[in-house]
DNA sequence: TATTGTTATACTCTATAACTATA
DNA sequence: TATAGTTATAGAGTATAACAATA
């Protein structure tokens, strides 16, 4: 119930929240997420596919050849988004589309050169919006809080509780690409 | 970057999260809040407005009246959905709208006593599925986690950045009720 | 004139189902 | 027959605007 008053680099509360509310772990998880959303869209500002669009492009820039349905199942989107959401980045000329030669069917997303240097622009943007989110926070809980956040949505994953359509999502970084 | 191998109670990850996402506070929170509305849906059940509906339901518990609007406002769900919601838990008889006779406007929800009841069972309900996706942390890590989490929020509702419609929200417990 | 509750409308996001071209 | 990509459509959820009753 009483915070222990941050002992560093944190700014006080100053707000109390809603009393039925602060014990809801849904809606504190709904508000920070909320708060984390605002910032990074004012940070990013214009961008094809908003935040989707860049998870896309970052899954992208992975080093691996990845094709759209790839992509969509490691960001537990489904395929027909992918297309709307690869349409934007391709407009915006942050990715192609490349032809799989051992599956024509498939279309590799490629990022450019622009997309590469927008993906590394954008990426500092968010880590501030994240550093500004997390500002409450001492330097120390910044890195507990993160690391308790990491094993719960691997335990989300984990558990029967599908997070993303198709949990395929859990290969190594790279290795077995198109294969 | 490498967990410290949870210390106990803790279901191990057995799962690894998406290379260019674990590092990604935007879609952390948004699969640790995803994975606890699936939880706890299916830990409610069939409930009138759903999870909103329940918090509006929690909202007019506190012990004080709260008319639809001011309802509305501390959840930070706009006025057009309230009715909807309020609607969905009248047609219950979870709640009923009466008459405010210092403002013949204003409707004043109040909780029945099946609403009441249902609202402690819900409640209970709820935290088994907050305990679930909690699991993957120690007792002690939990509690830092949650006081994280609320410290963050806080810092969300007091930052520039609007986290509800209207921060009216942000009053003590009851006090200066219809004033 | 401003505010509460209400209704109707529009807009966004997502999910589903088809259709094509390949495999 | 199954799969990658695409397209079109329907549904949920939300936001906006207008209206009636009251302040």
């Amino acid at each position: 119930m009483e915070y222990a008053d941050a002992q560093a680099g944190a700014t006080e509360p100053a707000v109390t929240l809603p009393e039925e509310l602060h014990k809801d772990l849904g809606w504190l998880l709904g508000q920070a997420l909320h708060g984390f959303l605002l910032a990074a869209q004012t940070a990013v500002g214009e961008f094809p596919g908003g935040l989707r669009g860049f998870q896309v492009l970052s899954a992208t820039a992975g080093g691996c050849e990845r094709n759209q349905l790839e992509v969509a199942r490691r960001l537990g989107v489904d395929r027909s988004v992918m297309v709307r959401l690869v349409d934007d980045l391709e407009r915006g000329t942050l990715v192609r589309r490349c032809p799989d030669p051992a599956d024509r069917r498939a279309r590799i997303v490629r990022p450019t050169e622009a997309g590469l240097a927008r993906l590394r622009d954008v990426t500092a943007r968010l880590r501030l919006a994240e550093q500004q989110l997390l500002a409450p926070l001492t330097a120390q809980e910044q890195i507990s809080f993160s690391d308790a956040l990491r094993r719960v949505v691997a335990g989300v994953l984990s558990a029967g509780v599908p997070p993303v359509p198709d949990p395929v999502a859990a290969q190594g970084p790279c290795p077995g690409a198109t294969a």
